[in-house]
DNA sequence: CATCTATGTTGACACACATCGAACCAAGGC
DNA sequence: GCCTTGGTTCGATGTGTGTCAACATAGATG
């Protein structure tokens, strides 16, 4: 299965340019991971542990079964959001910081002053 | 003008806390509306035209036939993303832009100093 | 009114996805 | 070895989504 390797650079703005297709299969498919609830709380509760990490036992009172759990972590992982480890026991995942700060990039466009 | 308010109130920072069901539940609709590489294409295409706006007939060369462009930019504009007018013969959109303040919100958050 | 052009809508289809239970794997303790 | 706990993978199922062809609508023009 494929992962997205060099999401940094990904694209320029979107108030940029029109991107091309490459450039906006790379932009959605970031979006896509986000584009579930359970993955938005999934995420936001590892994003939002203390150290930046969280083990799978303390993030899974989501509202979903276990496998699904992992199911959605899963996603965040192939999607280059998220990276996981086996520590012991317990696995943890830890937000990967250069995807978010791409996607704000990709929105947080400087605005033309002509708008 | 209307200064910086909460236009789309929508959620806190994903980096600060676990987010509601609720407020996952709209920042994920969001997100999907641009999980789609058409969409990507298509609303990037707006919002890099000269003076934010464009008609249907300058940006439906995405590879995908008339009535899915149609499709994907009723998608955008149900999510909140796009707004559309009819100018006599064309239709022009343009884009909202406090929900892409939104988003870039969610995204760009002040990371804490201990990662 | 007739006709043409530009968009939007409908219906149908194939594919993808979210979800679950059950089976399975990995570590640690007995 | 066996058992327990934590986590992933598998198989099945119902729902959602992207796509297009066909049809409908709205303005402009003759």
């Amino acid at each position: 299965m494929l992962e997205l390797e060099a999401v940094v650079p990904c694209c320029p703005p979107l108030t940029e340019r029109t991107l091309t297709a490459e450039e906006a299969e790379r932009a959605a498919a970031m979006f896509k991971a986000l584009s579930d609830p359970v993955r938005v709380r999934l995420f936001s509760a590892v994003a939002s542990a203390p150290g930046g990490e969280a083990c799978v036992c303390d993030i899974s009172d989501v509202g979903v079964s276990q496998p699904t759990v992992s199911h959605h972590l899963k996603k965040l992982k192939e999607a280059g959001l998220l990276v996981s480890e086996r520590r012991g026991t317990w696995v943890y995942y830890r937000v990967e910081p250069s995807v978010l700060a791409a996607m704000g990039r990709l929105l947080m466009a400087p605005l033309p002053a002509d708008r």
